[in-house]
DNA sequence: TACAAAAGTGCAACGACTCAACTTTTGAAT
DNA sequence: ATTCAAAAGTTGAGTCGTTGCACTTTTGTA
């Protein structure tokens, strides 16, 4: 087991704030642009024409960088298209932890889906073309989900700490993954809402009868 | 929209039999066996060095054949690990189908679930070997899940044909997305199996008390 | 004013995958 | 036996996402 080494006390020194957020500075102003403008000029395009008809030369030119830049600030591709997604956790926490009082987490689950997915049906168009957009293109669905599955273990750890459990109960990871999961288990239905409150009745009914009973 | 050309209507010929099963035909033989060469030379060359350091070309060249009829025989890179998943499907199915009396659907995709992860810890080593692979290669991970989720309709119409409910019921839908789900979801924790029993306890409390108290 | 890190560029390349045109093999009908 | 068409395979060039490398700006700081 490789020893950590032994990091340079430093005697006195004012602790640098880790994130600077209120000086952005000139250089990161800049870098945020021009991540903005490719961001911008790849989701233009692909709404235009369609994903897979838009090359990476292409949203490059549009947005007058190289490539190798675009890649600098996007891993890849797909990442192009979610550029907005950071704050989607703080909700979906936020929906867990703030529930009106007498509501089961597996219910602030199924509201905060159904919520989510009312907006990209009514609501902004503009979200709703992103929506269908991402629904639509198999490679951008797939990035998606896996993106969203990303946040399990975030969600199971505020499941544990407001259900009393402890925090790698498998049970919390359980319900995290399947409500995550839920919405892609729904897609398939002509009634996608129906679909989606039925599977969240599935798992509400599990997790009550499974902590409901004998809350220790 | 361009018109379908009249098929020619033959007045009554001996119906070919759809899939001839006895007479596999040298030909088909001889394809089969193409392929055959591909896969068992591509897992070998994974096995010996790892997924992402064997190119097609070298596989192709292992087998004896051009890139282009490797793609022919697999539609992309990934395909080539997963040559004897169709028979798992039979497997799953029947799981529930033929499940012991008084056993709970969700009971049996439970018992086939942990009988399948016994298989690739113990067992032949060949099949460990292979787990390991797939489990250690982000790539052929994701794309054995996406396979795997493939199985969703098909396993919902068993469950909806064993539990008497309607074929397109969203219930079943969701059992069956989440069982097939349950083992993706379980294998971030250290104790693997204890996990996954306890997302089947999730689903199996659950539609118990969806569908049992009212069999209607 | 000088300097080093960070941001960006240009270009060449790699690997997966596709396409179009062509040759060979094979099953079956004449 | 001969002939023919479909299927299997080859070849080679090309697209597309993605990476590496060497190089030139830009920018914060000393």
């Amino acid at each position: 087991m490789p020893q950590t080494p032994p990091p340079p006390p430093p005697p006195s020194n004012p602790p640098p704030p880790p994130p600077p957020p209120p000086p952005p500075g000139r250089r990161e102003r800049k870098k945020a642009a021009t991540r903005q403008a490719i961001a911008d000029a790849a989701l233009r395009l692909f709404l235009e024409r369609g994903y897979d008809d838009v090359g990476i030369r292409e949203i490059a030119d549009a947005a007058d960088v190289s490539t190798t830049t675009l890649f600098k600030h996007f891993p890849v591709k797909e990442a192009l298209v979610f550029d907005e997604e950071p704050d989607l956790e703080a909700d979906l926490l936020a929906a867990v932890r703030e529930r009106p009082p007498g509501r089961s987490i597996p219910a602030a689950l199924r509201e905060h889906a159904l919520r989510h997915r009312r907006a990209a049906t009514a609501g902004d168009p503009r979200f709703a073309a992103f929506t269908a957009l991402v629904d639509s293109t198999p490679a951008l669905r797939d990035y998606h989900q896996a993106m969203w599955l990303r946040h399990t273990a975030a969600l199971a750890a505020v499941i544990a700490e407001q259900s009393g459990r402890p925090a790698d109960d498998p049970l919390c990871t359980a319900l995290a993954h399947f409500a995550l999961e839920a919405p892609h288990a729904a897609q398939s239905h002509q009634d996608v809402r129906g679909a989606l409150v039925r599977a969240f009745d599935l798992l509400e009914h599990g997790w009550n009868s499974l902590t409901g009973p004998a809350p220790s």
